[in-house]
DNA sequence: TCAATTTAAGCAAACGCTTGCAAAATTCAG
DNA sequence: CTGAATTTTGCAAGCGTTTGCTTAAATTGA
């Protein structure tokens, strides 16, 4: 029923060593050869059991993505990245969405792996020096999106700079008492771009001259609800912020509801900045720093596939860059607002 | 370097043919064998190469998700309720984000699928006949997500009689001029959910003995731009809808973002019924109608492994539950709205 | 024209497992 | 106890490629 490399090497009238390289274009062999050989493949609508050849490569045309949360915005984005640039170089990408490091660890540990990506891209959750050396091991590539880690390929932004960027914006509105909702230091993961924001939001006082009041800090764990929370934790305080910086938009979304709910207004109350630029965030006239999700995921895919081209490529740090987008949710504090918001996406 | 199943039958002292039953829990070994071939496997820190297995077996362990916008809402979560079921039964998940139908085709026929998926499940975009003809005969079950289809399994909700009552919804609260926004018509992929939603919101008028104008229909495509430029398009009308039913939540969005361009308001001037519960609907304050995404994954996922497990469990056709959730998106024409909205997400 | 190179093609041994069938060991019935 | 039935194990033939090595053919240089 369906045929082998062996049927094809016998109706080209040459050896399945000879079909093989010719059908992968290998150099030894002749365009006439090579032109037979597709003939014959054509006619009996041959393709090759990945299978077979990954049995006798040992490679497996697979790049594995592994990412904690695979329905959040950020991630979906990535995986969305990573799968067009792979997919279009032909090769599968494998999903692993672990949210538990254990499980991680055994991936990594147990070769599983190696039998089955070619090369590994890990998403935010920078892995550990033994992961590492237990992937070099193995010789399989890895690419670490949205952190640096030793030895690794790394693309990601800067996330300190960006945080302080976003949060300048806001000191030079004039703000001085800032809420920063950040991710909370309990939860088990260690992402460590949340960290990097809020460096950057300390930064960002520190060369203002500015006190950051710790009592404004308030944590979540970049969902809206948990957005909400925080907000409402913020506005329980004898003296609450002007404006907050949230590590994500989508904790921003759960603090502008939270901040409505409290019957306050944005940005004559308080005003809110972001951080990711969101699909909906331009809807939510919500002041964020952009960050090119999917280009991460494209440039991070091409970056490994480059490498199982060509092995001895030397590891590289991408830093792509970020950007203020300024609407409508912040704004000089004491201003007037000049009349109503226009294009806002709420106020149901 | 690393053990193979020779090593294991050496140290266990058996054969490879036991060590290889042994280890998959095949009935026919003694529970002492069945121990030191265990014992043995875990000194030489031994795994299958699950390519071998493959190429032996003909079993790939994988199961493969065909789907058009892994980056979207909808499609992510599906994804990531499949990735979790299919995980936790030991079987890797192959990700295959195609937009065009023409990709998709060439790996149905090419039986390329046979060899690297087991199984596949397939979202919203129905098969057609031809393909569903090709991906049987190469034996591989088909699970179809959002869409009922001949011969297939299929795990969907009933999006007719959603949308019915989402629009009855609207003609309960005594509006009569409804307006829809639909997925363009014009648009090359063949979703069938969109024309369902369209049906019932049809049949709703029909049921009420109202009569639809079909001016105030304004077409999309599931983004939150769409929405917003239809909705524009609806409000530019002579006489605009005092109510419009969209065809998902984020178009939705989009709409409301539209409306508040206008300077009307939610629901006072206009209410807005979506379709979803998109994460982010119960903080915008939407009315909508919840579908289940995730568990329609691991449902789908799921009855494919089964079917797996048990090759002659019969065809099914599971149609999921809705829910029509009223939030403050909504009121009755004409009645005074009592006092400001609380949670709302927007009017920043 | 002929040896020396270079190039193209073929041979056959992996790759690491699964599985049908046969053999051995055990259990059972009488 | 013994032969039959049953259970457990082993043998070895695949599964469909790739690739190192060898051989044959073609090209080159003198």
């Amino acid at each position: 029923m369906k045929a082998t490399i062996e049927d094809v090497a016998r109706v080209a009238g040459v050896s399945t060593a000879t079909v093989s390289r010719a059908l992968r274009g290998l150099p030894s062999v002749t365009p006439e050869t090579r032109e037979k050989v597709s003939q014959a493949a054509a006619s009996l609508d041959y393709v090759v059991s990945p299978t077979a050849s990954r049995l006798a490569s040992g490679k497996t045309s697979t790049i594995g993505v592994i990412a904690p949360f695979i329905d959040r915005w950020y991630f979906a984005k990535l995986v969305s990245g990573i799968e067009r640039v792979s997919r279009s170089s032909g090769f599968d990408v494998l999903i692993y969405s672990l949210e538990r490091l254990d499980e991680r660890e055994r991936l990594f540990q147990h070769r599983l792996v190696k039998e089955r990506v070619d090369a590994l891209l890990v998403c935010s959750l920078p892995p550990s020096m033994d992961e590492v050396r237990s992937l070099q091991q193995m010789n399989i590539p890895v690419a670490v999106i949205g952190a640096e880690v030793d030895e690794c390929n790394s693309v990601r932004i800067d996330d300190v700079q960006s945080a302080k960027t976003a949060t300048g914006h806001l000191i030079n509105m004039g703000h001085t008492r800032i809420g920063l909702i950040a991710e909370s230091p309990l939860q088990p993961l260690s992402f460590t771009a949340p960290r990097d924001r809020r460096d950057g939001f300390l930064l960002a006082h520190q060369e203002a001259g500015l006190n950051f009041d710790s009592s404004l800090e308030a944590y979540g764990s970049f969902t809206i609800e948990s957005g909400e929370r925080a907000m409402g934790e913020l506005l329980s305080k004898a003296q609450p912020p002007t404006a907050v910086f949230c590590e994500s938009d989508e904790m921003a979304f759960g603090a502008i509801s939270a901040i409505h709910r409290h019957g306050l207004r944005i940005p004559d109350d308080i005003s809110i900045v972001g951080f990711d630029d969101h699909d909906l965030s331009k809807f939510a006239n919500l002041t964020t720093i952009a960050q090119p999700v999917q280009l991460l995921g494209e440039t991070a895919a091409w970056i490994l596939l480059e490498q199982l081209k060509e092995p001895t490529k030397p590891r590289t740090s991408t830093v792509m860059p970020t950007q203020l987008i300024v609407r409508n949710s912040t704004k000089r504090l004491g201003s007037d607002r000049a009349g109503a918001v226009i294009g806002a996406f709420g106020s149901i």
